[in-house]
DNA sequence: CGTTTGACTACGC
DNA sequence: CGCGTAGCCAAAC
């Protein structure tokens, strides 16, 4: 009986979650590695750095392959922008696709977490594999209780 | 087989 | 708000 590579269920995680992002939503790198428990041997605050390029690396893989049970166009960077070479065929793949699904870019070429952001999966969905809820991408709703407004009175 | 690079990101200037 | 850097795994050179 032979252990799998960690890094092998490391990359088959990784898919695993991009399969769960809905068509006309997009998630980024940083989220999907703050999903997966930090793995033994690396100081938390060293993953919080590196886990997402190795979320990089895993998408890097079926991105190559064209895997068509990975919407791995759905992935981007944290500012909200495609992260492949601009001009590049999968770079154009990707754009593509995704205003197929109806994502806009704005006339930065980014993409509004607030309208196309995902938080997650269900809670079910994350507790029964152990993985953890993302931190959202969406500007934070104003708390009730706070002074959300300076009052100019 | 040692080096370099990478679909990244947080942090300090 | 833009730019440089660290991080210490894997895959490509």
């Amino acid at each position: 009986m032979q252990m799998p590579p960690d890094q092998a269920a490391y990359y088959q995680t990784v898919w695993d979650i991009v399969r769960q992002v809905p068509a006309g939503h997009v998630v980024t790198f940083g989220q999907i590695a703050v999903m997966i428990p930090v793995p033994e041997g690396i100081e938390p605050d060293v993953y919080q750095r590196i886990g997402p390029r190795w979320v990089g690396n895993a998408m890097n893989a079926v991105t190559f392959r064209d895997e068509p049970t990975v919407p791995w166009h759905r992935v981007i960077n944290s500012k909200g922008g495609i992260s492949l070479e601009e001009g590049s065929a999968p770079a154009t793949r990707q754009r593509t696709r995704l205003e197929a699904e109806g994502v806009r870019f704005d006339s930065k070429d980014l993409i509004d977490f607030d309208v196309f952001g995902w938080d997650g999966p269900d809670d079910d969905w994350l507790q029964e594999r152990s993985l953890l809820r993302p931190h959202s991408m969406k500007t934070p709703p104003p708390s009730p209780d706070e002074p959300q407004q300076l009052s100019l009175f």
